[in-house]
DNA sequence: GAAATTTGCGAGACCGTTCTCGCAATTCGT
DNA sequence: ACGAATTGCGAGAACGGTCTCGCAAATTTC
């Protein structure tokens, strides 16, 4: 492979006739150095096409001025890829780069996720945990001192900056709004990372979010006192899913509208309804957490919960950032969530 | 910011007796190094919480086993999202880390962020192109001799190795797939990035992959000799494509059937005729480009041009992977393009 | 015009690894 | 038992920057 030589800062150095420090003073522009000398050394620099080389500032300067994230990655669900993308495009914004890797929802892979972002020496982590109690990889010890920025879901500790959304107030404001529409008879379709096929008890939820929402949506039953309630708890995974929505729909009391957790159980009921024949919004009604280009564009349109994922983004990056310039001061940031009505109710 | 300083080989060394040459040897194993001496190193690194500093090592080595993504960001179609997807999981699959940046089609900024990925020594460069004819910042000189896999679209010199998916073929063959179900008004609805609103004149197209498309459905057209056929090149923006639906729908011969270059043009045609009440699949017929969840659950099922997006993200990989292994062929990969058959016509 | 201050720049240490070289100690061969 | 080969390890250079320190020259001050 072309084995180009990079230009370095001793080949500007010899070119221009100066030493290294006063190449760097030149181009990087601090300590007391000559205009003409800076403009010299500016030419020259540009003329062989010098690049810094990041690395070598960075080991020096202990900053990479790079930041990691890790993400599950699910991208049937729009939120991670918007997250991903504000936090890029924040990131840059600040003067940072940003590495990824994938959890997978799996928290050995995080925690050799974390690993590799701290032996690359990123400044700082931004991380969506995939697990609420397992969190020991993330101690400042063994961080070396590094911020880290939880999103999405929180910890069983307060002990780090966490950024979530409030969807349980939205959860219970989706139920109420399900009353107001005159529906009685409800159906509930949690996904849950973790268990295998689906449950109509509830299992241990390890993600608070998901958990919030569950338990958002019990508040609204208990106010609205509907006719019939079921709930399905039930894995992540197309084929599952759509099992769980027919064995709601085929109960004895099958419900008029499905709440579902997410956008792959969401995904699940359009096509189950839509291979039975039942039109969206008129047979069968469904509201779903997570908002989406298609969502709106779908006829009838699918009312949702709508997450603040670009703010949510940009304000992981923001706390972080500050976390890095020594900002210690923890903050549990809680954004609000919103119902957005469309015609699928 | 806690400072707390990490464990650096000279520690390890130091509380294993030994030198840093030793520790090294140890830890990577290399070289010549007595058994016992392997182990009570091992030992004194996890007592200590040793973590290799991989930019330390990358100078050395003058490889940082990562590499650099600059991607488009267009986040209705789920293609760049799943493309990175892949490509993150497969470099890590490879043994390397994946530094992302958006080029949001700009070529300047697209200059700006291989720039900084070279700065920061990427071992290679994966790079969706913003335009066709201006890849000066890409020449093996420029690149410092750093290999690039272009994806998604061609650029108009056979210079590097370059993924992209038949799209051309495929769109003919949705032509001819219209034709049969008895379409003979054909609307088109392509979108090309850097016009300003919409027009009915064939514009440069500055994008390989969307000019295959459109050729594509040329083809088509001249094959099946269609009653008519309207074409619109529209902005890539929400409300400019729902005029251009709007106009294709008011013409005096309005088309029976649309094809739409992406999925945010599908998205437009969904929703304009959501509105008038057209029911997709019935009054109106619809195929798009890029195959996604939902474009499956809906109701009806979207006909599609699905490309394989994963194996593309894959292959770039490796490809990649290969040229910084110093294999220098060029390689021209055209991965097939299929169109999956739904209610949508 | 001499002392004090300021200016501009070079020498060299340092960041944390890897790896070559050479030396002493051990093992081997006959 | 003595030279040859092998083994294990330490010293130190190198990667490419940044930055402190100190020195000489230029400028200012009274």
């Amino acid at each position: 492979m072309a084995t180009i030589k990079n230009v370095t800062i001793n080949e500007v150095a010899a070119a221009a006739g100066v030493s290294r420090a006063t190449v760097s003073r030149a181009l990087s522009g601090y300590g007391r150095i000559n205009v003409q000398t800076v403009e010299h050394v500016r030419a020259v620099a540009d003329r062989l096409g010098y690049r810094p080389n990041a690395l070598a500032a960075a080991m020096r300067a202990g900053k990479t001025m790079t930041i990691g994230l890790v993400v599950i990655s699910d991208f049937t669900n729009a939120f991670f890829d918007r997250a991903t993308k504000a936090i890029i495009d924040q990131a840059k914004e600040l003067g940072y780069r940003v590495l990824i890797q994938h959890s997978d929802e799996d928290i050995e892979v995080e925690k050799l996720a974390v690993e590799t972002m701290l032996s690359n020496q990123v400044d700082g982590l931004i991380l969506v945990p995939s697990s609420t109690n397992k969190h020991s990889h993330l101690t400042p010890k063994k961080l070396g001192g590094k911020p880290v920025v939880i999103i999405d879901r929180k910890l069983d500790t307060e002990k780090y900056t966490t950024i979530t959304t409030g969807d349980q107030a939205a959860a219970e404001e989706a139920v109420l709004y399900a009353k107001e529409n005159g529906h009685t008879l409800l159906g509930f379709l949690i996904a849950v990372p973790g268990i295998k096929g689906y449950t109509t008890t509830a299992p241990q939820i390890p993600i608070t979010s998901v958990q919030e929402r569950a338990d958002g949506f019990a508040e609204g039953v208990k106010a609205i006192k509907p006719k019939n309630s079921s709930w399905i708890y039930c894995e992540d995974k197309e084929s599952i899913a759509q099992s769980a929505v027919a064995a709601l729909l085929d109960s004895a009391n099958p419900p008029s509208i499905i709440f579902t957790s997410n956008n792959d159980m969401l995904l699940a009921v359009l096509k189950v309804s839509g291979t039975r024949g039942l039109a969206i919004g008129k047979d069968l009604s469904v509201i779903s957490f997570d908002d989406s280009p298609w969502a709106e564009a779908m006829v009838p349109g699918i009312t949702v919960v709508a997450r603040p994922v670009e703010e949510l983004g940009h304000l992981a990056v923001q706390e972080l950032v500050e976390a890095i310039g020594g900002n210690t001061k923890r903050k549990e940031i809680v954004l609000e969530a919103s119902l957005i009505k469309r015609g699928s109710v």
